[in-house]
DNA sequence: ATAATTATTGCAAATGGTTTGCAATAAGAG
DNA sequence: CTCTTATTGCAAACCATTTGCAATAATTAT
């Protein structure tokens, strides 16, 4: 919180781009946003403030914080195939999804490391990236599930 | 390889279900292939022999065999966002994708429980399903790209 | 075997998320 | 304040996947 609106800004002067109204909002509020949005999920928040706001400029935009490496852009929810942009920066981390309020956790393991060396050294592989995606209950679903649904075997 | 044919057959017939060509002839080829195509790879592949299947008649069987559990969809190139479709019954594994050939490899994790544990323990959480995905350079791109392009610092 | 029943197919059109061409607008340099 | 051109909004295009429907064909009952 709090980063990216300036590296965005100094990067966008670097390149010669304009820091336009649009983005200033877009990029102040992936920052103060501790979620990972869909874009539509950005651009009707974005339209609370600027309700000409267009969806290819939340999509433009998106797309160019992640060339920059920014954001990163992942597909979670296969059923809603749509990506979800994550704002943190690149330091690797990975995901947990609650299948039931589509929440998503961010977590770290110190275990991926050695997971993926020892990929590499059975496949002869050059890693260079990769995630652990979780899907499951977040803690609050977990009780909400358990009151509406007996568990199985209860019935 | 030589289960999903007999598989779906049989769950066929339970539920009232017709063993047409056409799904006769899609089982086979997923069967006996060793690899994750997408929808469409599968269509051409079968087209060979059937030359009137249309590829919406593969997406339902593609999507019954999901429904079934015998085959799972997933998105694993985030630039051509489509699904590839894994044959392997549901046993626990991974992937690894090779971002020049796009080749997919499995692979199994001891590790992968851990990590599960540690962060349903860390947040209350209930963690059911969940996977890993690398990304990199299979072994034979790593030597292609190798000759290609020399090393940077060499230049 | 044959006919009756209805699940499945092929086709074409619809969907939904994301992208793109283009004329109008507006940052930022001079 | 003017000029240049990056960026926007809009509408149309895209692409993977899904769906409605009439025609077809796998099974069941005759």
């Amino acid at each position: 919180m709090g980063d990216l609106v300036s590296t965005a800004q100094e990067k966008l002067r670097e390149q010669g781009g304009r820091l336009t109204a649009q983005r200033r909002l877009l990029f102040t509020i992936l920052d103060s946003l501790g979620e990972h949005p869909t874009a539509e999920e950005l651009y009707l928040l974005a339209r609370e403030q600027d309700s000409d706001l267009n969806l290819s400029t939340v999509y433009r935009t998106l797309r160019w914080l992640e060339a920059e490496n920014l954001v990163s852009a992942r597909v979670f929810d296969e059923e809603r195939r749509q990506e979800r942009f994550d704002p943190a920066l690149p330091r690797e981390h990975h995901h947990f999804m609650c299948t039931r309020c589509r929440e998503v956790i961010e977590f770290d393991s110190s275990l991926f490391e050695s997971i993926k060396i020892q990929f590499q050294e059975m496949n002869g592989a050059r890693v260079s990236t990769g995630s652990i995606v979780l899907y499951g209950l977040c803690a609050e679903c977990r009780i909400l599930e358990a009151d509406e649904a007996p568990a199985a075997g209860t019935v």
